[in-house]
DNA sequence: ATATAGAGACAGACCTGTCTGTGTAGGAGA
DNA sequence: TCTCCTACACAGACAGGTCTGTCTCTATAT
């Protein structure tokens, strides 16, 4: 038997592949404790024992759905073309305002996820922190680039402003949200 | 027998008191899913019939919840002395500071519950939306007699501050919080 | 005497996680 | 080409626990 085939590589099952698509549906759509188990895999059209044969418990398939969430995210700020740090951050900014007019926003995915755990050793709350992590550093690498006195600050500020406008976009009005995040940045970014 | 003798008044009665007492640690701490009647009844020492006659079902727990700690926070803001318009903004945006360096901080409350009840038409989610319509009222009314010149675009933005930087109390690190809201309520307003 | 509330059994649904059994597709060897 | 074997996944019963909500019975206090 070769235990590197490609069978092995956990991308290759179609199964687990819909499983965590469902998950995510699911998941974000109703809340994560209010999502069972049984509706996520008949949905998914997959048996319960080959559910628990790619994910251990649940907990761990919540994990995979944030760790995918942050990945995506990352991706799409990876694939931003290079430019002034200035225009990258409204750029990275701009993102919210993309998510939220597309319709069905349902809050922050990790926001209310970490609502829902409030132990904050958890492996769910950690990959969430690992987000937040890598938010406030992409932010601040570039305003430290764009001059700001103090970037660490400002970066804070931002994911704030993150936070909140997506909040805000769930609860208020999301056709706001778009002048919101314009005029939010502006305010926030140190004048020259 | 008097329909409208002093004990049929809700805040007559201890047992409710304690109902809903518990019920909000319990909400606050463990998620209002992850908080079951069963453990809410225990520790408050009430038995389940006493739980059903003063609330017709969870939800409307649930409710009462939400509805007595908006309650709390507008009479907060209503006894804080007359000042001018910018300074009782800075008072009210300096209660996320308050709240949060007192340690225990798990969010928002509103947010929070937001994030379980996906139904925008739910008693619950329009208890919330009541909240977050006076807040912004309250911001906006302040602006505009400060002579702001688009007081419900500031009012939405120190909304959604405030939404993230509580939830950055939760998430990051609580003690920077109050620097954060000074310097983002000094970098929002407009300059004059 | 009547209102109030404590204690707890109970129903029916749903939760996560384990289990057995069945079907199928693809590669290896003759 | 035919057959066997293995990996994978589907179907679903089941256990043990928890959920909300209803019920009966008992105790207390005014």
């Amino acid at each position: 038997m070769n235990q590197i085939s490609p069978r092995n590589s956990p991308e290759a099952s179609p199964a687990r592949r819909r499983l965590l698509d469902t998950a995510t549906r699911l998941f974000y759509e109703l809340g994560i404790h209010a999502a069972g188990i049984d509706r996520i895999i008949a949905e998914a059209g997959v048996a319960k024992a080959t559910f628990y044969k790619h994910f251990p418990s649940k907990d761990e398939l919540v994990v995979a759905y944030i760790e995918e969430q942050d990945r995506l995210g990352r991706e799409a700020v990876a694939t931003l073309p290079k430019q002034p740090p200035r225009e990258s951050i409204a750029a990275i900014m701009g993102r919210i305002s993309e998510a939220v007019v597309a319709g069905g926003w349902r809050g922050c995915p990790f926001l209310n996820a970490a609502a829902e755990y409030p132990d904050p050793t958890s492996p769910v709350r950690r990959a969430i922190d690992a987000r937040r992590v890598w938010y406030h550093n992409s932010l601040r690498k570039l305003l430290a680039e764009d001059g700001d006195p103090a970037p660490s600050v400002t970066a804070s500020l931002l994911v704030a402003l993150s936070d909140g406008l997506l909040e805000s976009a769930y609860l208020d009005d999301p056709e706001k949200i778009p002048a919101l995040v314009q005029e939010g940045v502006d305010r926030l970014l140190e004048r020259r």
